[in-house]
DNA sequence: TTAGGATTTG
């Protein structure tokens, strides 16, 4: 039992402790050291309410004073007990008992004591292994009646109008003002606290720590905040407070309601009902007497002209080169001032023939250049009304996401941060919820702008609490805006039409590049090739006149196109039978896999020495039986990314899933003697998202077993035509089939287009299972023959076409087709 | 030690 009671009779215990304990001395504990088999024996000083610790661990908290050194200098130390210990500890000790503890942890105290207590803590649990061992004498009170002996906790809280100097107190109060922890000039973090409390009076706090955590985690006025042993000094005819050795601080949100719970670092702290209670009576004292409405605003909310905070997250940071940031912001022409010239020398010369304004300028400019300043880029998930300054900075110093940043461009603004906020800026992490404090929106124009843009600045020094705060996300405002942030969707959000402004704007440089590309667009939309540059243009009516078979390259405008619906412009192609045929659809192969799964498989063909073959039976119903052969490599399998499954019995869904997964899948069927492939109306490869097919005309399919010719290569390509070749099928090719009308001043004629991937620079095979090339191919024929058009607005198309013969019986026919042209990219 | 509330002037 981790918590023992010895009875003491005749002042030794009856029961003896374990003989493996030694006993060891307050004086020489030490942070590191092993005390497994130690114990400390003391009596009972002090002892507190039992507590939870804010994950809802038991906690206990004893003070044990050194019995034999009580003429020491420090004879006392703090027992912390956690978990069931403290619970059963809290039952049974009583103050004057005699405490034994073995099995502790020693804690070294963050701040040097300036008490008499140990500069340790000892830590004590059941997890720990921890023992401890309370001798009580007999006739004395029972346990039960212990816990009403405990001793409640010394503090007392100081009303503000009662603070001397030279104390050290507790104290309760309301922030009125603060300033977010930031870099001292000293070794510390520091933040200046103003609290108020119902008396009325106020008390500025300098807090200094060397560990941001240790500071009160304030992040609006109006908070309310409990301080433990803060030092009061008298400053400038006014008390003042400073964090002394031990400062502890919880912090908590001023809303009158809202759940009460305490901010801090430290993991240990006592909390009661009753100071609940004065965080209540504080929280509605505050309320009507503290002004807490402080200047927060939304991006969409700044006005120009104004300090405000932002709540916002981080999506970005760069460094902002001073110098050349400045030369490329500043208004004075910098050349006349041959400041660019000084600038090269060095910042000690300072060119004599300026007036003092201009030196003025001159030295700032050359603080920036020595101090980098820093940009952050954030967002609140609103949109700023006015035009927002983008702060010059080079593509590689900017840290972020840049497809996030892109895609925020138009909502996030940059924060021009100075001086002594750099460092913390610097040590941000990217995504992180902010609050910064006291930001200048600031309304300026540069010389080449019409309008007048808004900057947002974090200028240097900590006046008015400027400054920058990390808010964890925890706090109510980040789960709000977090909540806002994900809920939009930048996709489509973001106002489309801003966002193709923006692009024409980034992509073109000016008005006139702008005109020019859109009159490009509408002359010249289909490139030609270069290996045709020799051909002059050609009317149409000549190329009507004249006798096939011919070529010539023309200038023409495309009146219309077949088929409309562009899906159905794709066909398979025999290039040895020369015959089309539809794409069959996917109910044509759902058929014949429904047809082949009564099949059995054949387990006579099961794994062989080129493949491992692998059954599974269906959980429903049906209870089917899927077969899947994995052909291997070197008689071993592949990763599945490289892998070629054969497969028996599979549904089109099944089948379809594989696919992902692997990189062929060959629909087979068991015959006595070899696996065989299905009829040629279904695929006879899944390649990625292709399905390839036969001609049922010119294939001549072979064993599956000519496949261990591929698999035993040094690395199987699974190329589709070596697949086809192999298995005796002549593969049919994906092609687009599309009549083109033309049109020239002096006639029209239909061309055909017959292209596998060079006219519209997209695999013919890819476009059925693709809807990102159906859109690109919709755009595409959408710029060549704007819907809607009058004749005379359609833009003029360069490409070349052929003229052939085909003769039937009866007559000879010349037709027209497109060919070597591809469609600038451009143009799309 | 640092800051000691009380907007940069970029």
């Amino acid at each position: 039992m981790p918590v023992q009671l010895l009875k003491i009779v005749k002042g030794q215990s009856e029961t003896p402790l374990p003989s493996h304990l030694q006993k060891e001395n307050l004086q020489q504990l030490e942070e590191g050291c092993d005390y497994t088999n130690k114990y400390i024996q003391g009596i009972v000083s002090l002892s507190y309410p039992l507590t939870k610790l804010g994950d809802g661990t038991d906690f206990f908290k004893i003070v044990l004073q050194d019995s034999d050194n009580l003429s020491s200098q420090i004879n006392s130390i703090h027992v912390f007990i956690y978990g069931k210990m403290a619970e059963d500890c809290a039952k049974m000790i009583r103050h004057g008992e005699t405490f034994i503890v073995a099995g502790f942890k020693v804690v070294k105290l963050p701040t040097a004591r300036e008490d008499d207590r140990h500069g340790c803590n000892l830590e004590v649990s059941e997890e720990a292994g921890s023992a401890i061992y309370i001798c009580t004498k007999p006739g004395t009170t029972t346990a039960s009646e212990t816990a009403s002996v405990s001793v409640a906790p010394k503090y007392v809280y100081t009303p503000l109008n009662h603070l001397k100097d030279g104390t050290i107190v507790n104290l309760y109060g309301v922030v009125k003002f603060f300033k977010p922890p930031y870099i001292s000039k000293g070794t510390d973090y520091c933040s200046v606290v103003t609290l108020v409390d119902p008396s009325n009076v106020k008390l500025t706090c300098s807090l200094f720590n060397g560990n941001l955590d240790s500071l009160p985690k304030i992040y609006k006025v109006g908070d309310i905040v409990r301080f433990h042993r803060i030092k009061i000094r008298e400053y400038n005819g006014q008390m003042q407070g400073i964090t002394s050795g031990g400062f502890a601080s919880l912090t908590f949100d001023g809303t009158v309601g809202a759940p009460i719970v305490p901010r801090t670092s430290s993991r240990v702290y006592t909390f009661m009902d009753e100071e609940q209670k004065t965080v209540e009576e504080l929280r509605i004292w505050a309320a009507s007497n503290i002004s807490i409405s402080g200047p927060a605003a939304k991006l969409s909310g700044v006005q120009p002209m104004l300090f405000f905070d932002l709540t916002c997250q981080l999506v970005g940071k760069a460094k902002v080169d001073g110098s050349s940031f400045l030369l490329k912001c500043l208004t004075h022409g910098t050349k006349h001032l041959g400041i660019t010239n000084c600038l090269k020398i060095g910042p000690s010369v300072e060119p004599m023939c300026m007036k003092s304004c201009e030196k003025r300028h001159f030295r700032s400019i050359v603080q920036m250049r020595l101090n980098f300043c820093f940009t952050m880029p954030v967002w609140d998930g609103t949109k700023c009304p006015y035009p927002t300054w983008k702060v010059p900075v080079e593509a590689k110093d900017l840290e972020g996401d840049k497809v996030f940043l892109h895609q925020l461009r138009n909502l996030a603004v940059d924060i021009l941060v100075y001086d002594n906020h750099v460092q913390l800026a610097e040590s941000l992490k990217i995504g992180s919820f902010l609050r910064i404090y006291s930001i200048h929106s600031k309304q300026a124009s540069a010389d080449n702008e019409d309008v007048s843009h808004i900057e947002f600045h974090l200028h240097g020094g900590t006046c008015y609490g400027r400054g920058i705060g990390v808010l964890p996300e925890s706090n109510p405002d980040v789960k709000e805006l977090k909540a806002f942030l994900e809920s939009l969707d930048l996709t489509v959000g973001q106002n489309m039409e801003s966002m193709c402004s923006m692009d024409v704007d980034s992509t073109f440089d000016n008005d006139t590049d702008l005109e020019l590309h859109l009159q490009r667009c509408q002359q010249l939309s289909v490139k030609v090739l270069t290996d045709h540059q020799d051909l002059s243009n050609t009317e149409l009516k000549t190329i009507k006149n004249s006798s096939a078979p011919r070529q010539y390259r023309i200038r023409a405008k495309l009146r219309t196109y077949k088929p409309q619906k562009l899906h159905q412009s794709v066909k398979l192609h025999c290039s040895k039978c020369n015959s089309l045929q539809e794409v069959p659809d996917r109910d044509d192969f759902d058929f014949i896999l429904r047809g082949s799964a009564g099949t059995a498989s054949n387990p006579e063909l099961h794994n062989t020495s080129w493949y491992e073959s692998v059954t599974w039976t269906t959980q429903d119903q049906k209870q089917r039986e899927i077969t899947i052969h994995f052909v291997k490599h070197d008689e071993m399998l592949q990763h599945p990314e490289d892998t070629l499954l054969m497969v028996e019995g599979g549904t089109l869904k099944e089948i379809w899933k594989l696919s992902k997964r692997f990189k062929c899948i060959i629909p087979v069927r068991s015959t006595e003697d070899d696996l065989k492939l299905l009829d040629l109306s279904a695929p006879f490869l899944l390649q990625r998202n292709v399905k390839y097919y036969g001609c049922k005309q010119c294939s001549a399919p072979k064993p599956v077993k000519n496949l261990s010719s591929l698999a035993a290569e040094q690395q199987p390509s699974w190329e589709p035509s070596e697949i086809a070749q192999v298995l005796g099928i002549e593969l049919l090719q994906y092609v687009f089939i599309m009549k083109f009308t033309l049109v020239d001043e002096t006639g029209a004629l239909n061309a055909y287009l017959f292209d596998y991937e060079k006219f519209f620079q997209i695999p013919a095979c890819e476009i059925l299972t693709n809807n990102f090339l159906q859109e690109k191919m919709q755009m595409t024929m959408n710029t060549l023959c704007p819907p809607g058009r009058k004749l005379g607005d359609l833009p003029w198309l360069e490409c070349f076409i052929k003229s052939y013969n085909v003769r039937d019986a009866m007559k000879n026919q010349v037709y027209y087709q497109i060919f070597d042209t591809t469609v600038a990219e451009d143009v799309v």
